[in-house]
DNA sequence: AACCGGGCGGCAATCGCTTGCCAGTTTTTG
DNA sequence: CAAAAACTGGCAAGCGATTGCCGCCCGGTT
């Protein structure tokens, strides 16, 4: 039943998995066009057809092909989502929410890592800004200008990161800073220094205004001392340098750093937080279970994840949406733990 | 206000930064054909063609429109990774290895949680065989003859995994379960337990066999409890079961279960390493900074993720090493911290 | 009896790029 | 110096799906 003998046959075709929607229409005796209608726009084709076609779909185990699909009608169904560090636990619960979100609307998620650098992060969104449909920006470092014309082009949702006009999801640390600093000060500590993170960070700078109007408020005022970077060995330049501002307690970027700093603390025999306190940022992996636990800001990071896919997948269903520019802002809590405790008697 | 219905202009097309190859061919005055040929395969054009089309392209800010390439060429330029759970620690390190490779490569990275179902890992790559280059799949708990199903269709590549026929990246726990045997005995430990993780899991089962052989080398046999769920809680319930065996000493499937195990020991009273010695499996972060910092078998995590990238990438360019099933055994070693130490005296 | 409109399918043009094949033009080579 | 062997670049046929447009068939209207 060969008419024509096509050399890679119909048979082989199916054999190696790799029917198309002309395999289909062949067996079923339609044009390829019904059969796309009937896979994709089930209603624009007579219910029986459907059918027939629907079975035969079935039985060739076919699947469509998704970069034909995305050539011809400009959807990829994947969302890229941009990381600054893969291996900072604070993306981990990103990667997961995202992932599970995405995965229920029949999306894929590229993930990239900008390894913390503006150029590449602009690089990589030049390259993929057509292989997507979105793009989730985690903890961008791009300037705002930059960040605005790359919205203009491709649907995008920030997180952690406001920018006039781009759709966000924030996670409320200044309020959780002010939580923890109403902690700290009811402790006793009079004298609180901020552990800086990565300047070019939004975050960061959001924190150490809220620190500094926190302590502020109580006509106390903050130090602040780095930048370091995030990861746990620059906490040990951090513990010195804050055991060098006499602080009694400090609250930092994140939780990878404030686990550094208490390791070094431990290592130059200084007790935390009999003699001095530390608040985390993030509540990471880990930070109930280093030593000791650490107080810190909990984040709903999932959570985070999660719903910057829904307002990017809302986007891109409802592009009269994207028009507005939609912020949404998570809450923190602060969580304590052992690492913060009365301040030290002078 | 576009009278002939006409799709966006060039012009357009260019602000827009959608230009294409006809886009330089236009501009430069050759075929299109060219231009394709002077991007990707520069040597087959003459050098001042060539660099003509290049400078075009550049002054276009062309990017090449993956989905058109992979549909004509084949090949995506993209690689999957299939974890079973994206949020295990253990995974983070591989991601950014693979991550690290392939961006080096210039191919993207194509994430993929199986949240430890064979079924969903199975319905994943059917749905994504098509759109990527290759797949690496990290403890895949897919059955052997469906893995050999896949390998022949796709090339595959296994971390943790053995099976005839498929490239693979394997840490050799075993030869590291040895060493911590080794050091256990040597502390006095006569009674050891195994605290099995998931059955499906092909690394479980080696582990496992490890400590067997390994205790009995010494004349020693080993008790098995479990298995445990591989999350920080099920450790609760694989420490109480491990009091019950009356076994001075422990290896765990992984250190999440070994971190959990610690932090219900120390609810109980229990005092690690003084009446139970721990020892953890994989090295994760947070390892080093539990309480007590955990002795564990350290795992060249991020180099597997970067070494079964390139095996796979090798795969891709020479076909001819697909046929040939290549395995790597990257080695591990026992890192002693102070979850460990000499049995108690009976 | 002529006309309408809705439901269904087919045709064919794209989407952007790759590639086999071919035809002029050099270069090499014997 | 003619024949063979590169070089170069163009043509055109796809890759697999989507979609605008058209036409056919039918039942329902005037």
């Amino acid at each position: 039943m060969n008419p024509e003998g096509a050399p890679p046959s119909r048979a082989a075709a199916r054999q190696e998995g790799r029917a198309t929607i002309n395999d289909i229409a062949a067996v079923t005796g339609v044009a390829a066009s019904t059969v796309s209608r009937a896979l994709s726009r089930p209603d624009r084709v007579n219910r029986v057809t459907r059918e027939r076609i629907q079975a035969a779909a079935r039985e060739l185990n076919y699947v469509p092909n998704t970069q034909a699909r995305a050539l011809s009608s400009g959807r990829t169904d994947t969302v890229a989502l941009l990381v600054s560090d893969a291996t900072n636990p604070f993306y981990f619960g990103l990667i997961r929410g995202a992932q599970q979100q995405l995965h229920a609307a029949g999306q894929a998620l590229l993930l990239m890592d900008t390894e913390d650098s503006a150029e590449l992060e602009n690089h990589l969104l030049g390259k993929m800004r057509r292989s997507v449909d979105g793009v989730i920006l985690a903890a961008s470092r791009l300037p705002e200008q930059t960040l605005a014309v790359i919205a203009a082009e491709l649907p995008v949702v920030t997180i952690n990161r406001n920018v006039p006009g781009v759709h966000s999801v924030v996670i409320d640390s200044p309020d959780g800073v002010m939580q923890a600093v109403e902690h700290l000060v009811s402790l006793g500590h009079r004298h609180v220094a901020y552990v800086t993170g990565p300047p070019s960070s939004w975050a960061n700078e959001a924190r150490w205004r809220a620190l500094r109007t926190g302590m502020a408020r109580h006509g106390l005022s903050a130090d602040r001392i780095g930048p370091f970077g995030v990861s746990r060995h620059c906490g040990s330049a951090a513990a010195d340098a804050l055991l060098n501002t006499g602080a009694t307690a400090c609250v930092t970027f994140n939780d990878l750093l404030a686990i550094g700093i208490l390791r070094r603390l431990a290592e130059r025999g200084v007790d935390v937080p009999g003699e001095i306190s530390v608040v985390g940022c993030d509540d990471i992996f880990g930070a109930d279970f280093c030593s000791p636990p650490l107080t810190t800001l909990t984040a709903p990071i999932e959570q985070a994840g999660r719903v910057a896919v829904s307002m990017l997948l809302e986007n891109l269903e409802n592009p009269a949406v994207r028009a507005s520019c939609r912020r949404i802002i998570l809450p923190t809590h602060l969580t304590v733990r052992q690492s913060s405790g009365q301040a030290p008697r002078l």
